[in-house]
DNA sequence: GTTCCGCATGAATCGATAG
DNA sequence: ACTATCGATTCATGCGGAA
């Protein structure tokens, strides 16, 4: 395995059954796992149709090879939503995270994808889910984390500008800086930048995807920014069209991705060309 | 137990132990429960700082009077979110989630409390948490609920997050909006409501000086106008400074409150006084 | 009366220090 | 080794005073 380097197993998206392809990959390479698997009793004719009281069994020995392949620093990050069965939510997801922990996995952070536009529908007993789960997991209680890769501009533009004077005093002060560069990039943020929280606003990727689980690239791209660093190389077992891996490659990433189903196999291979011809964004890491 | 038809039960708020008063309440005589409970190890110095361990054996026997007193077309809410140890999410919340569903209670639906101002801080390995879960459970898959009652304006809603939905997606509600359910009320509403999802996005109240209500009044207040009607009975058996209370008086709700720590009665008694001079809101239900 | 700014205030968490 | 306490960090909000 991992012949030149691993080179086989960088940049490449994979037609196969995560269970047997990722035992293919040698033990801590990947730096950060971020993936979306099919839901429970969804996409039945890939994975079987796995039944929400089977989905635990189903995931355990997957997470112990995500295990085996991510670095001790590595992060894994999983999206995923119960169900409504029965007109209850199904409790797979939290049985779920009880298992990874008991397989070892740090739960440390439970991050919520609130999106803008959910679908749309009515019902007797609940109203329009907006929202999903984004886990974190780690293998320890250090790992890679660089929040200044998503650090958004400050709520209350106003302020920031009525405040001007204050700021043209310090501008100055950096000009002097400014051809030493580099140093108090930082703090220069600061002045109009401000650290997200764990709730993610984003909107779906709607329409022209021929792809239905709309998962927004921006979704994928915040994890790897503030889990990752260029040359890291970002693993989804469970591709679908690919996004996970555009997303990696756009930021300067290497990527694995598999993906059992050939439909979807050949819709990923494609966006990711057409991805190719993007240039890969400069960011801060 | 309730004489005088159970008025003794009815716009009261109790000082004690919910787990010794809850059981001079009768059977099946409360339509709502909307509660915070002290979260696990925080408010050490007027709870009794329940260790995260032995949270759900703490709250089990409590669960189980709920049951009791709750109708059968009655909900639960439940207000909580568990907290960092040891740098991990404690999986307290999950197990108490599971451990309910054993006890016969349905998990209907979580409710994300999106917080818009959170509290600071800034640490290595995560940032603020900005949400909270409202876990909604029930004795059957019928109960109550009226979702007209806690429709938002489209026009509000448009200005404060227009940009990301399609024209078709509102269309698309709008249409939904006129169609079935409610009869002369949604004729009423016109085409300038629209149903909300299960994402609050609402601040928590800080600053006020007479007490530290972390949990503003709109939050019970929506579960109210959506799980009850005028007239019912809500229950909470951690009343704290009286918010739900008050938030059902002021919908014309009864209210039945419960609070051990005689600070916090007494703080509760004199909100809910100055509640009374406001006059009752007469909403559609 | 308005508008605008200043300031205190959180259901927090981490790492270091002390017993 | 294990627990207890303390300081540092940080931002949306709403009230009160000022222009």
């Amino acid at each position: 395995m991992f012949e030149n380097g691993g080179a086989r197993w960088r940049n490449v998206l994979l037609n196969g059954d995560c269970r047997e392809i990722l035992q293919g990959v040698a033990d801590e390479t990947v730096n950060l796992i971020v993936t979306s698997p099919p839901y429970a009793d969804s996409r039945k004719n890939t994975y079987g149709g796995i039944h929400p009281d089977a989905y635990v069994a189903w995931f355990l020995p997957i997470a112990a090879q995500l295990w085996r392949v991510l670095r001790s620093d590595g992060t894994f990050v999983l999206n995923i939503k119960e169900k409504v069965v029965d007109g209850e939510r199904h409790p797979y997801v939290l049985e779920l995270i009880l298992a990874l922990r008991r397989q070892g996995w740090l739960w440390t952070e439970e991050y919520i994808w609130h999106k803008k536009n959910c679908a749309p529908g009515k019902w007797p007993n609940r109203f329009r889910d907006s929202w999903e789960r984004c886990l974190q997991f780690n293998k320890q209680k250090q790992f890679k984390m660089f929040q200044e890769a998503v650090m958004v501009p400050t709520g209350d533009w106003a302020k920031s500008r009525l405040k001007n004077l204050s700021e043209t005093d310090q501008r100055r002060d950096n000009s002097r800086v400014g051809s030493g560069f580099g140093k108090n990039v930082s703090n220069w943020m600061g002045r109009d930048m401000a650290y997200p929280t764990n709730v993610l606003h984003l909107a779906t990727e709607c329409g022209n995807k021929s792809h239905s689980a709309a998962f927004p690239r921006e979704l994928p791209s915040w994890f790897i920014k503030l889990f990752s660093e260029q040359g890291d190389l970002v693993l989804d077992p469970f591709a679908g069209s690919g996004t996970t891996c555009i997303a990696a490659r756009l930021l300067g990433r290497d990527y694995l991705g598999i993906e059992i189903k050939d439909e979807y196999f050949q819709l990923a291979q494609a966006n990711l060309q057409d991805a190719a011809a993007i240039p890969v964004q400069r960011t801060l890491l």
